[in-house]
DNA sequence: AAAATACATATTGTCTACAGCAAAGTTTTG
DNA sequence: CAAAACTTTGCTGTAGACAATATGTATTTT
């Protein structure tokens, strides 16, 4: 790896995406450029393109003359959400197990090595971005410039789901986790030997394991009658 | 429709929009920032802005300290979008017909009915830029955030790609565009009716329709057929 | 003569200052 | 006292000037 000095620019882009994936800033945030300007240490004109960039990428939305704002989630996210993820996880899976490079395959080791380091910790945000990264590079292995911004965009707003509801303390939790590191040891196994088919149907078995864990959270159990009123979003006023 | 009058900005980025679909821009064509300011009657930090959006929404590359290149088209392009066209168009499709509104439905009316005026006229731009249209109405009428992102970007490529081959003079053409306005009556009969499983059907084969034609300009007659005439469908050159 | 280096030029990246718009607060009027 | 219009304030949007980087060319050295 080079170790090429990053500007303060890519360091703003990058920190502001952990920020966001972390939930350090929430959904529906509005964030105001000459403060972030200045806690950068960059001028406006950049900040605004680095905002513009994010953007793009599905972090911020940007409203003409009244600011950006961190994208908010509410509750038809997560219903296309759930109609989205499967069908692109299964077919980048696919993909990433036919066309994985073997530097791709070291790299996504490496990675496996510090989520797993992550789950020991404890520490949610770090298990979060791990398990980002994790997914990002099977992403990069499929190799496919369509896919790709589908999947960046699901990876967003499935790293923000499971930093809302993630508790290492919580028993069922760690079994979940634990499961799911699994299931990452047998992507590099199945990605290692080419097996498109069981890559895919893993994939399907992996976001199903997520799938219930999110819905055991918006549906509560007490609450799956007709007469129980879902629990609203919350309002979208972000941080100060 | 409201006609708030576009900023220049605005203005800017769809023109550069139009001209990266048309191919006026030609793929992997490098852009100059000062030039285009000038052209646009803006300043160069908000062109910066606009390149960067273009960038998110895959119209152009920006490379460090070497400028914009508008995005370009490889081999491996076309075999990508190959692959992902399909599941993309069919689900967005069949999400359409389940979630259109009747405003949407107007929507996609008046553009068939341009759609088909861009045909008559023999204007290949114009058709390209109004089948695009159609089929992000189609896209939005899905109001999927997570597909949304793939989708736009392989209707950039499926444009340029059209632009390429396309030659309304030619009689084979002119039977496959009666074939497609024809199919896109039948998505909107579809959607209006709500038939989610007929329309994803349609979206195939309608895909199918677009393939056949693409490869018969990729792949030289002179191999499908041993004894057929000799390839006239012109070079593949992309950019100059 | 060929290769490497230094320079010149053109283009990108950034900053400061100003202009424009929107929302909130204040005043005025029915 | 309420409602509407105006003023004020703070942010976003833009322009022009400057700094830094890359590339092409010319020169020098081996």
């Amino acid at each position: 790896m080079n170790a090429e000095p990053r500007s303060k620019k890519t360091q703003c882009i990058e920190d502001l995406r952990r920020k966001v994936l972390t939930q350090i800033l929430e959904p529906g945030a509005y964030l105001d450029e000459t403060e972030l300007a200045e806690t950068y240490g960059i001028s406006r004109p950049p900040l605004r393109e680095v905002l513009r960039q994010l953007q793009g990428e599905g972090y911020v939305v940007l409203h003409e003359n009244r600011g950006a704002q961190v994208a908010p989630m509410s509750h038809k996210t997560l219903r296309n959400f759930f109609v989205a993820a499967p069908m692109i996880y299964a077919a980048v899976t696919r993909l990433a197990a036919e066309h994985a490079t073997p530097a791709q395959i070291a790299w996504l080791k490496d990675t496996q090595v510090s989520f797993r380091k992550a789950i020991a910790s404890g520490n949610a945000s770090d298990r979060a971005l791990w398990n980002q990264r994790f997914h990002s590079v099977i992403g990069e292995m499929a190799d496919n410039e369509f896919l790709m911004p589908s999947l960046r965009r699901l990876l967003i707003d499935h790293t923000r789901i499971g930093m809302t509801f993630y508790n290492p303390r919580k028993e069922a939790m760690a079994c979940v986790s634990a499961t799911a590191a699994d299931q990452h040891d047998t992507f590099i196994a199945l990605i290692e030997a080419g097996d498109a088919d069981a890559a895919a149907d893993l994939a399907v078995a992996h976001w199903e394991l997520s799938r219930a864990q999110i819905e055991s959270f918006v549906t509560p159990p007490s609450i799956q009658s007709p007469l129980g009123r879902a629990p609203e979003a919350g309002d979208q006023r972000g941080a100060a």
